[in-house]
DNA sequence: CGTCAGTGACTACACCTGTAGTTTAATCGA
DNA sequence: TCGATTAAACTACAGGTGTAGTCACTGACG
């Protein structure tokens, strides 16, 4: 079970697996795209995922370098899962109907998924 | 945007959802299938989620009657969207394709899919 | 009529989260 | 060398969440 990533954390995880290591004001800045954090906010989310042992750091000199510890795909599977078991009783099929009755998938969502599917067969 | 509801929450409103009105005692029983809380807990479930407006309360004598006010599938739609765009950005292929590629979809599960859009495109 | 079981209301409380401020220690430039 | 800068560490604090405990009331039962 890997430990869990709050919404605030996964946007510097997302930093952080485009690039990495970085230092805690590079991270900052990076986020900084998307979130109008302060660089003490982004620190304090960058020291509770050190102490998850979600992202590692590595000293150098005066400050440290971050480095995620936990691959985007790993956790992308384990939320995803989770997600899918928590509402749709852990079928897929009921998520992708849903979202499909929903209006939710778009003619191209489709031929995407059905060339998909195709290659997996293989 | 519909209110907000915790995982906890969640648990209950399946129940509400299954069958209702229910009262809390009801709602208890039929969530202890599941999870091991105390009466007192779904209760406290049950005033947020009041309070909250996600489900209605209808006085029947000396206890309350409890109704989603909320679908089911109102619910499930807002919850994928969210979940869609923040961790695959909006887009649902990559996360049937993340879902394939991890092995979580069976060839039962590929076969239903394809048929369900074979459906969709109707 | 008095007691008790069941019910909603209110209170509790620790941990997580979002969002920083403050303190201290090291470093670099003049 | 000394002050200015910068980084990490520690502290803060309100609101949400999981998980109840306690109180006060009310209707049913003996």
């Amino acid at each position: 079970m890997t430990e869990r990533i709050s919404d605030a954390e996964h946007a510097v995880m997302e930093v952080l697996w485009k690039r990495a290591p970085l230092t805690a004001t590079e991270v900052a800045d990076r986020v900084a795209d998307e979130k109008d954090w302060s660089l003490q906010t982004v620190k304090t989310l960058l020291s509770r995922l050190a102490a998850k042992a979600v992202v590692g750091t590595e000293r150098d000199g005066r400050r440290f370098l971050y480095s995620p510890l936990v691959e985007r795909d790993a956790y992308l599977t384990g939320v995803s899962r989770n997600f899918v078991d928590r509402l749709f009783g852990g079928k897929v099929m009921p998520l992708v109907a849903h979202l499909a009755e929903a209006d939710e998938l778009s003619a191209e969502d489709i031929r995407e998924i059905e060339e998909l599917l195709r290659e997996l067969k293989k």
